[in-house]
DNA sequence: CGGCCAATTATGTACATACATTATCGTCGC
DNA sequence: GCGACGATAATGTATGTACATAATTGGCCG
């Protein structure tokens, strides 16, 4: 730790028996961890337990450094931070202050069916049912893509134990992935296989419920009617679709959940 | 801009007209924004168009900041930027390398129905169907909290044009939220009362699809059977339980949707 | 009184330097 | 050959200093 080296060095603030600063105020450093991570878990537990509340200002980067007794970078980069989290709003001139917590958007992990499966223990497989190539605008249309772009279409049956989960209707623009022609996806499933393949750059979804319709209730084995969970992403690369997948997955086999993936309080350890 | 400044002091790569460096590999910065954005977009540009490939080990921070001309703190923000954002895997001693592309994890927003509502030009309404106050374990049971404690329950309908979009089931812990007892409702939703009054810190997500009862039908104007989304969530503050939510939505009225957040591609422009 | 402009203040970026941390690599000893 | 162990090379953190940027504040002038 390199609370040693720092021991010597800093004056500015109040030392417990452990070189755990105690600053003015009553709030103080837990000694654990790099320096700005505990300014950050300092602030945050503040504004957390109300002590500073929304909307108020925030002592600035030169009363907290000294208030906490460390440089203004260390100050800065802590608070920068949680700016970037969204606990604070920062605006130059006027000040640091506490984020007004409309923190109203709740972030959901969605993860690889595979990957779901294998690890809560159960085994992994899928069917290729379909696979074709065709030219948009013939039979079905790709919105985001020019009509008469040649497609590959995938048809794709997930099971779990056995049993099926997921059903996937995929379509990949040649144009942009010439090299999927060639892959028989017999070992590796077409998603595994596109991400290893193409450099990611961004995705869009969307998720609703539907009713199975008969056909797909056989596939799956269950009764027509039955909700589903379906899932629409288009994947986008330097400005270039890629792929537009469809999952639909039983209402009861498969959710979605997660805690939110900005939780700095997790992260924070609070 | 504080290029002016730079080009009189820097002088490790060779400039273009502009005041751009270019790099002896033939990428070059942008001369746009931070010297630190350049260096992510640079290197990103490098990734996405396949220049690095996926588990390959970049220059060191060292050789960076020679080949792009500037410091080598400028270059570790960067880098380490973008290793926070997934794109990057870095050890010690060993180096840094393109992330082995399973960057699997989207992230899919959750709003708030009134904001959806508002957003799309919709006239927004709720209506409290049923209030009652009781104790965990009397009738209904959240595990996650002791059985006596005393709860809020709420059945709530919320509306878009006049036609009922969500409904949503909410127990509040009154030992975390007290103020609760004295909120009537009647202009502010519950969702949004809790936002506002308590800090928040974390919440935990579950979506899945499911079949309407014949009550649930009957509130939502649906034929029994209907696919519904399903979203629970249970929000912390501070290790307490705040509030467990239980949100069903008509399939085909509401859907959740958004481009992964932590698109870096878009960030970075791209 | 109102609008323009300059001083001030707070955040933002950049560089230099130093030292901490930690795997890896290679060498030495057995 | 193989394990212990120390040198080494990479990233990580902290501080000092300087200047850039932006926006509020307040004063000056019409």
């Amino acid at each position: 730790m390199q609370g040693a080296a720092r021991q010597s060095l800093n004056g500015g603030a109040e030392r417990g028996p452990a070189g755990v600063s105690v600053a003015l105020d009553g709030s103080s450093l837990d000694g654990k961890g790099p320096l700005f991570g505990q300014i950050k878990r300092a602030v945050a537990g503040q504004i957390l337990r109300g002590r500073w509340q929304a909307g108020e200002r925030l002592p600035n980067e030169e009363q907290l450094s000294s208030l906490y007794g460390v440089s203004r970078q260390t100050v800065h980069k802590a608070i920068a931070l949680l700016a970037r989290e969204g606990f604070l709003v920062r605006r130059r001139r006027a000040g640091t202050f506490v984020a007004s917590v409309r923190h109203d958007r709740f972030a959901l992990p969605i993860e690889d069916i595979g990957d779901v499966i294998t690890r809560n223990g159960g085994v992994y497989e899928f069917r290729i049912l379909d696979r074709k190539t065709l030219r948009n605008g013939e039979g079905l249309r790709w919105p985001d893509v020019p009509d008469g772009t040649p497609l590959l279409s995938l048809d794709c049956l997930h099971l779990g134990d056995g049993a099926p989960i997921q059903y996937e209707r995929r379509l990949v623009n040649l144009d942009a992935v010439p090299e999927v022609v060639d892959e028989p996806f017999d070992s590796v499933a077409p998603s595994r296989w596109l991400v290893d393949q193409v450099p990611w750059s961004s995705a869009e979804h969307t998720v609703k419920a539907v009713n199975a319709t008969a056909d797909l209730a056989a596939l799956l084995g269950v009764e027509p009617g039955t909700a589903c969970l379906s899932i629409r992403r288009q994947t986008v690369h330097l400005n270039r679709c890629i792929t537009l997948v469809h999952f639909l997955s039983v209402g009861d086999r498969f959710s979605l959940s997660g805690s939110s993936i900005t939780d700095s309080a997790t992260e924070l350890n609070l």
